[in-house]
This record gives structure tokens, C-alpha cells and sequence, in this order.
DNA sequence: ATTATCTATAGATCTATAGATAATGC
DNA sequence: ATTATCTATAGATCTATAGATAATGC
């Protein structure tokens, strides 16, 4: 042993996503570190001698985890039904557009969001697929202000980008993750307004 | 045993405070979860047992420094030698002033800052510190804008402060914290654009 | 006498493996 | 024959305490 499987027959395929599944789930509710992989294998009717044999260990199983769940997102955001940001509509729509586009790319799983957010400044490895996926967000972006050309207010079209994704990730972040005391409908309110009037008038 | 010490003789005192430097240290160098109890009291030049004479656990100790950390950041948002927020200043400079303060605060330990970062995400005790904190802040902004009366462009005064601290937030993390791409000259200019033309003009 | 510090350690917890056993499909 | 799964466990790690010893200051 000590080499990880790689799944051939079909059972194998599915234990390996019963472990996936559990341990999302419970990275969830009860934390990284709270979690064990005892309690992993048991959640997903494995013994503990399986979960090994197709994860190197708790953090790279976090890792896959992690991975998946940052292509969902940014899937999410790049294959939304109602067409580019920024194009052929009214100016303050199109940010609204980026902000409920983002929030509903949040939906999925706040919770483990959140546990990302804890990890990600623990753990180098996990810093590093966080930041793959911002970078691939911040492209989306900046291109999608270029294509926005002169009629905007702004000239540092790489630094505006950055500031707009920090705030409205940070806003997001306090709905989704701190239930915050503000209603949510105000919150977006304002952050559109802010973000509009940055970048146009 | 079993109970705390409270310090009464000098060198108790100084014991306590050793443990404290010393792990704040290592909790900020190591991470909280990569540092125990023994090498906090090694590095402390004190017994395991005295650790515990005046710790309950790991978590009451980084519960304290955190509150010590807490109460200095706030401090020197507060006492700051330019005078009020907001008063008597040109607009644009208020906004700068706001900011670079903001960034002066933090960076007393912007690794310690790292480190709370993630904890609150994983513990309640810690995220109600944080809280607390954030809450003298928002009270804090929100009178010297309120002091700034009939010259604002907003009306939300309570949802534009959260949307400001956490604009404001997420870049100075940014920057201290994750070594962004961009020059922080360049994004505190845009942070500074971005927000000064959503409150006035 | 009171306060502070130390040593030594029980026992809880958790990881990760070796090696035996069982199921699959050519 | 190959692939998958299981049981049992060594040993690493860490917390937190009891109880002995030492320093302080009335």
C-alpha cells in the first residue's frame, strides 16, 4: 500500500465520492479542525483503512474539496443565462448585475465558504487555489469594463478592478457568512450606488 | 489547583506577561493551531504547570491577546493627533485621512491581524470579539458623518458606513495581509476616488 | 503562611499503516 | 489476477493535572 487509488471499477468510484460528500459536509458544519478522518470514513459508511487509500491526508482531501467547489463558483458567475456584464444596458444595471451575479454564485454553500475563508489564511496550499480563482475572476472583470471603453470614469481599469471585487466580496461575505445587522436589500442598495458612481457620471 | 492565578507578587506578573509575548509571537510566526501549550511555555522560559496556573486553556490565552490586540487597534483610530473625521477638512482629504489612518492601525502586527482573520471564522468566542470591536468602529464613523450633515450625497447613513468600513477593510487586508499584485499606491488612490465620490460631489 | 513555580505523567486523541479478507470481471 | 475494502493497532502528539519544591514578604 501507501500509493492513492485511482478509482477502476465502478464502487470505487462511489466510495470516493462518499467521501467527498461527507467530508464536505462536515468540514461545513463542524470545521476543519473539528473534523477527523475517523469520523469522515464513518460518515460515509467507509472504514478508515479506505479513506486512505484514496486521500493522502485530511488537508489534500480539503484541497479536492476546495478545487471543485471554486470551479462551481466561478462557473457560476461566467455562465450566467442573462449574457456579458456590462453590455448593451443601462449603466447602474450592470452593476447590479455583477452584485446579484456574485451573490447568487454564494448561494451553493455559505458554510463552506466560510471555512475556505478560515483556511485560507492558515494554509499556503489553500491560499494558492483561492488565489487561481480570484485571478480568473479579476480577468472576467477587467475585460468586462474594457469592453465598457470610454465611457467610463475611471483610468486605472487594473486597480478599479480590484477595489470593486474587494468590496462587493466583502459585502457578500458579510450577508452569506456574518448575518449582519443591516438588511441585505439595503446593503446592496448602497454598494451599487457606490460602485456606479465610481465608475460612471 | 485548578484555578486561576490572579498575579499578587511581582515576578508573577511578569511570568504572565512573558506567556502572553510569547505566544502572540508564536501564534502570529506558527499559527494557532500549529502552536501548543508546551512550546508556548518553553518559549515563555516557564513550566507547562505555570502556563496552566494562569491560562485556562490555548483558547482563553489567544482569547486575551486578542482583546489586548482589539482595544489598540481602536485606540489608535481613535486618538489620532489630526483632529475629528470629516471636520473642517476638504472632502477628498477626509476620505484619505480615513484610510491612512485605517492603515496605520494595522500595522502594528498585521500577522497577528492574519491569524484573527481566520479565527473568527472558526470560533464564536472569537468572532464575538471581533464584533465588539467592529461595532465601536461603525458607531465611530457613523457620527463623523453624521457631524458632515446636509453635505452628503447619501441618505442610508448606517448602510453607507458598513459598506465603507468594509471597503475599506478588505483592501488594507489585501494589502497587509496577501501581498497584492497591484502597488498599494494605486489601490488606496481608487479606494480613495471610489468612496469620496459616493458620499459627496 | 502565602504565593509562585516546577517535574513527572495519565490518559485522551488522532494519524496513517500493514496485512488480512472480500468482490469484480477478464 | 486485479481491484477494493476491512480490522487492528503502533506510536506520535497534546492537554491538563497532582503534588512536590522554592521564593516572597508580613
Amino acid at each position: 500500500m501507501g500509493n492513492i487509488r485511482i478509482p477502476q471499477q465502478k464502487r470505487s468510484e462511489e466510495t470516493r465520492n462518499r467521501i467527498m460528500t461527507a467530508s464536505e459536509k462536515l468540514f461545513s458544519t463542524k470545521g476543519y479542525h473539528n473534523t477527523n478522518s475517523k469520523e469522515i470514513a464513518k460518515a460515509a459508511r467507509v472504514s478508515i483503512g479506505s479513506f486512505y487509500c484514496y486521500f493522502k491526508n485530511k488537508k489534500e482531501l480539503f484541497i479536492e474539496n476546495l478545487t471543485q467547489y471554486s470551479n462551481k463558483i466561478f462557473l457560476k458567475i461566467m455562465t450566467s443565462p442573462d449574457g456579458n456584464l456590462f453590455q448593451g444596458k443601462d449603466k447602474y444595471a450592470s452593476v447590479s448585475q455583477l452584485i446579484s451575479r456574485a451573490i447568487d454564485a454564494h448561494e451553493y454553500s455559505p458554510e463552506f465558504h466560510r471555512e475556505v475563508s478560515a483556511m485560507r489564511y492558515m494554509d499556503t496550499d489553500v491560499a494558492g487555489v483561492r488565489e487561481k480563482e480570484e485571478q480568473m475572476i479579476f480577468q472576467y472583470v477587467l475585460d468586462s469594463l474594457r469592453a465598457y471603453d470610454g465611457k467610463l470614469r475611471v483610468t486605472d481599469l487594473e486597480a478599479a478592478t480590484v477595489i470593486i471585487m474587494n468590496a462587493v466580496e466583502s459585502v457578500i461575505h458579510m450577508i452569506k457568512i456574518d448575518t449582519p445587522v443591516i438588511e441585505e436589500s439595503r446593503l446592496v442598495r448602497e454598494l451599487s450606488e457606490m460602485i456606479s458612481r465610481y465608475l460612471f457620471e
